[in-house]
DNA sequence: CCTGGAAGGACCC
DNA sequence: TCCCAGGGTCCTTCCCGG
């Protein structure tokens, strides 16, 4: 068997026995699979020798050329371009490089895996395909049951983001055909530039090679990113909770701003156009547009040319079409006001029709939606008499537009809206899910806006003939991998169901099968806390030892900046190397405890690269690019994981009125359900509180102490005793620990205390307390907790020195660390003279020629000294902290819960407070995920209860939740069962 | 057997 | 015109240690 025993045994437990006529039930309407006869001989006909041959086809590809080097005109803009051609130059271009061999590796290391997927293809007995195929059918039978229809996800996307903002700055940069980016790489093109097959991701030099005209723009993202808070500020008045994905693309849910839309008035639905005087050279477009207009252009004409980019390719004449485009419904209906008369009496039409008209052609058909009339009709009175009012009079000099009630209304307002402030178009799409807003949102690009009625036959016809590169996470080798199976479209994809599920990982498949069925992330969420913080350069070649660690230093300011910035330490510092060959590695070390300070990353980082020099010796490690990054910050995956186990044991305890705790093996250990709240820092987190600069610079996280628990551990007292009101002050992670082991840690051997299973004293209640925060990470937003925490201008530093504790918790090869708890300021402090001096040491070629072990106990002295002399420091510091934590108090302060802002006198209120708000959740949660449970299929429910991710990223795993599949399966067990159970019923 | 790092990759913008 | 980025996230595989 080739199924791991896990699997099977999952399966074999929701198997259900009526599947097989429940199948045609559940399965897709024939009509969307073409071919398949029968429920399970269809997926699994493509005769294995067929995939084979394709597999070898691949091998003999390469030798040819590099297929992984082609153009990918996956791309707007990029129809119909002479590939072959394009892809010659690209191959000349790139023939005999370092680049191109390596690439030619990398394809064939692709077509290794094709070829060993293949073989396990062909060793697939019958009767396991069979068996796979009716685990998978169980598992769309579930998905279908839990397919939401009911939410309206628009996806956002600038169009052509960069170079529209270059080009928009400088009006002689749309003549020609130009990229932002240098030659090095390319960040966007411009669409004349997509003309001659340059697009982003491409080396400039290449760019130039395939459009020798090509005006190469160098990025300025200070304006992009001032752009994209414009965009940003329009979209949060439409939800806001809307989640950008990058500086030109978001996120969100209509459907709760929809309900209000209905009770608007037209009035509010209306807005100014940019008067000729805002405007510069967009009035002109505007007014051609009015002269198209006038001159009664046919709008179906105009629209119905506009996917063809067409050969001219005039990129002019697009771009000025897509402003006029959106200009084109109030000019239309100027217009009409103008020439029919008629306009005071049917506004609805003139509104809801423009945007079909004007939307892309392939609007017209999915637009007819009988629920959007339906919306409509219940306005257009009120319209009318708006019409009467202000509004008519005010748009017969054509300078307002007033958008309709309909969620397409409301895209095309917004984007509209967008392009009045920004002067820059904007693509969307509409959809049910975000999987399928992404790529509705290209289909019409630049400037237009597609939709996918909220119809489950809707959402398969647009799936049908979808090629699955479409999908934003699958990419060339997994679209490689799949076209050996004959997959080339989403239908294909559920046809091969069986497959998928018995060749990729579960993750993998339950993701194709997501997309097969258009099924997707329902939740625009937010992005949670970072993962992780890097910065890397590529340079000229570097091989000499003192070189690589100077850049090496550089690097590790510069990361070390970045934290600073976010109040970011993590635990595991990865360097990056990227050889003159393009092979790239990562070498990773992690800590006890936090890192944040140059010198501490650099201290481990420089122990890598060391390694790695040492590794090649004797020949040079020569490298192209060198990347450091930090992170496991604090304990971030842990709380994900188990937050959600956490909070709802919490409650369950509470509600039970169990007056011990539950779980806590040991007698003096904190109370479990003390309400102690952590921030971790990973995001936003402080953005300096009130005092000197730098002073709280060693500040990371904040606890509150939630005080309407009892608090009765000794440890607790502990932590409580900084402040009368109960705001237990923050401490680091390892300083807590540090400090109970002062007072306390003498009682318990080292290990247990070593050991976050063990569950003992602080250990736990700080466990605890993340996962509580964390499973509000929905609810409460970083910036406000981080508001309320700078407002109370909470300021801790403790400092407690015990080495010789620590160094049970230290790696003992890093001896930055081993006071570290002081040393992140403290190295900021340290003078530069010590550094200068420190480095030299460090990058001195002889101390790289000396033995191993000398080398290391010559670094680590070095760095005991310096760390030695920044302690001192800190001790002050400290003790300067604690101080001015009782000084503050009354203060506007937010809960970070339910986000409501509030005076109090003390912290303890706000304390009450948040632990009120953390028992709402909880109860909430549970009940969302009872429901969850008894109507989700496993993955779906992962998708809603695991947070975030589903669309996150790019990646987009549209609903199978990527991460932790085991956990996913197991969990997946009782909603099954409880699926299984209703189903009984029903059958009964 | 399971977990948690480490290493290597795929993908996205 | 000069020769393939940089910042992230997530997944998979391997391996070590409890």
């Amino acid at each position: 068997m080739n199924t791991p025993p896990s699997r099977g045994l999952d399966w074999k437990e929701i198997h259900v026995d009526e599947e097989e006529e429940d199948d045609e039930n559940w399965a897709m309407p024939a009509s969307t699979l073409p071919g398949q006869a029968g429920h399970f001989t269809s997926p699994l006909s493509v005769p294995s020798s067929h995939q084979i041959i394709s597999g070898n086809k691949d091998l003999q590809l390469d030798n040819s050329r590099v297929s992984s080097m082609d153009l990918n005109t996956n791309k707007a803009g990029m129809e119909g371009l002479d590939k072959e051609k394009i892809n010659k130059i690209i191959m000349e271009a790139s023939k005999g490089s370092r680049f191109y061999d390596n690439q030619k590796k990398r394809e064939k290391q692709t077509t290794e895996r094709i070829n060993k997927m293949m073989e396990k293809l062909a060793q697939l007995t019958e009767s396991e395909k069979q068996a796979a195929l009716t685990q998978v059918d169980e598992m769309v039978r579930d998905l279908e049951l839990s397919r939401d229809l009911s939410r309206i996800i628009v996806h956002l996307d600038m169009d052509m983001f960069y170079a529209a903002v270059e080009m928009r700055d400088d009006p002689e940069l749309q003549e020609k055909p130009m990229a932002v980016g240098g030659m090095g790489m390319l960040s966007t093109s411009n669409y004349k530039a997509r003309r001659f097959g340059v697009r982003a991701a491409m080396p400039g030099f290449i760019g130039k090679k395939l459009c020798p005209e090509l005006v190469l723009v160098p990025p300025h993202f200070d304006k992009y990113r001032a752009v994209s808070k414009q965009v940003r500020e329009i979209l949060a008045e439409y939800d806001p909770n809307f989640c950008p994905m990058s500086l030109d693309e978001a996120y969100f849910d209509l459907t709760e701003y929809l309900e209000r839309r209905r009770r608007m008035s037209a009035e509010e639905r209306t807005y100014l156009y940019c008067s000729a005087e805002d405007h510069g050279q967009v009035e002109d477009e505007k007014k051609s547009t009015s002269d198209k207009a006038a001159n009664n252009v046919s709008i179906q004409e105009r629209t119905s040319d506009e996917d063809g980019y067409g050969s001219s390719g005039d990129y002019q004449h697009q771009s000025s079409s897509g402003v006029d485009r959106s200009l084109f419904t109030s000019v239309s209906k100027k217009q009409g006001e103008v020439t029919s008369g008629k306009v005071l009496s049917v506004p609805a039409e003139i509104q809801v029709k423009s945007p079909r008209r004007h939307g892309n052609t392939n609007n017209a058909s999915s637009l007819e939606d009988s629920r959007s009339e339906a919306e409509w009709d219940e306005q257009p009175e009120q319209d009318v008499e708006d019409e009467d009012n202000t509004c008519g009079t005010k748009r017969q000099d054509g300078r307002f537009e007033t958008f309709g009630v309909t969620c397409e209304e409301v895209v095309r307002e917004i984007r509209f809206r967008i392009e009045q402030k920004t002067k820059l178009t904007a693509s969307a799409g509409i959809a049910p899910n975000c999987m399928l807003a992404k790529i509705c949102s290209d289909k019409n690009k630049p400037n237009g806006q597609y939709r996918i009625q909220p119809s489950r036959e809707d959402v398969m016809d647009f799936i049908r003939d979808l090629s699955i590169r479409k999908i934003s996470g699958i990419g060339k080798v997994t679209e490689r991998m799949l076209s050996a199976l004959g997959i080339q479209t989403c239908t294909d994809l559920y046809q091969q169901r069986a497959l998928s599920y018995l060749l990729f990982s579960q993750t993998s498949s339950s993701h194709f099968l997501h997309i097969s069925l258009g099924l997707g992330s329902t939740h625009v969420e937010r992005d949670g806390e970072r993962k992780s913080m890097s910065t890397e350069r590529t340079f000229k070649e570097i091989s000499i030892p003192s070189e690589l660690y100077s850049k090496c230093m550089e690097l590790c300011e510069a990361l070390a900046e970045d934290l600073k910035k976010e109040q970011i330490q993590g635990k595991t510092v990865t360097v990056k190397l990227k050889t003159v060959n393009f092979e790239v590695k990562s070498r990773a070390s992690s800590l006890k405890v936090p890192v944040r300070s140059s010198q501490e990353i650099f201290a481990i980082a420089r122990d890598l690269i060391r390694t790695e020099i040492r590794a090649c010796h004797p020949q040079p490690l020569r490298l192209r690019l060198m990347g450091v990054r930090l992170s496991s910050f604090q304990d971030a995956s842990k709380l994900s994981r188990s937050r959600q186990g956490t909070i709802l044991d919490m409650f369950a305890k509470k509600q039970s009125n169990n007056p011990q705790p539950v779980t806590t093996p040991t007698p003096d250990c904190t109370e479990p359900t003390m309400g102690l709240l952590e921030e971790s820092t990973s995001n936003n987190s402080f953005s300096g509180s009130v005092g000197t600069p730098g002073e709280v610079s060693d500040v990371s996280r904040i606890q509150v102490l939630v005080p309407n628990t009892k608090v009765s551990a000794p440890d607790t007292e502990i932590l409580t005793s900084d402040t009368e009101d109960g705001v237990g002050v923050s401490f680091d992670n390892k300083e807590r620990v540090e400090k109970k082991d002062v007072v306390s840690g003498s009682k318990k051997a080292p290990e247990a205390r070593d050991s976050t299973q063990s569950a003992v004293g602080v250990g736990v209640s700080v466990n605890r307390v993340d996962r509580s925060v964390s499973s509000d990470t929905e609810l409460s937003s970083e910036q406000t907790f981080e508001s309320a925490i700078t407002a109370a201008n909470v300021r801790t530093s403790m400092t407690i020195s015990n080495p010789h504790h620590s160094q049970s918790h230290l790696e003992p090869r890093l001896p930055f660390c081993e006071d570290d708890f002081v040393s992140g300021r403290e190295n900021e402090h340290s003078s530069i003279a010590d550094r200068e001096e420190h480095t030299k040491q460090l990058y001195h070629p002889e101390l790289l020629s000396k033995s191993e072990i000398f080398n290391q106990e010559n670094n680590q002295r070095v760095d005991k000294l310096l760390k030695m002399n920044s302690h001192a420091k800190s001790d002050e510091y400290g003790s300067e902290c604690t101080s001015s934590v009782e000084a503050e108090a009354q203060r506007m302060l937010t809960c970070p819960i339910c986000r409501q802002e509030r005076a109090y006198s003390t912290l303890e209120g706000l304390n009450q407070h948040i632990d009120a708000c953390l028992n709402k959740s909880a109860i909430k949660e549970m009940l969302h995920r009872d429901k969850s449970r008894s109507f989700s299929s496993s993955n779906n429910q992962l998708t809603k209860s695991g947070p975030k991710k589903l669309h996150s990223r790019k990646r987009s795993n549209s609903g199978s939740g990527s991460s932790s599949s085991k956990k996913k399966r197991s969990k997946s067990t009782p909603c099954r069962t409880l699926y299984d159970f209703f189903q009984k019923k029903d059958n009964h």
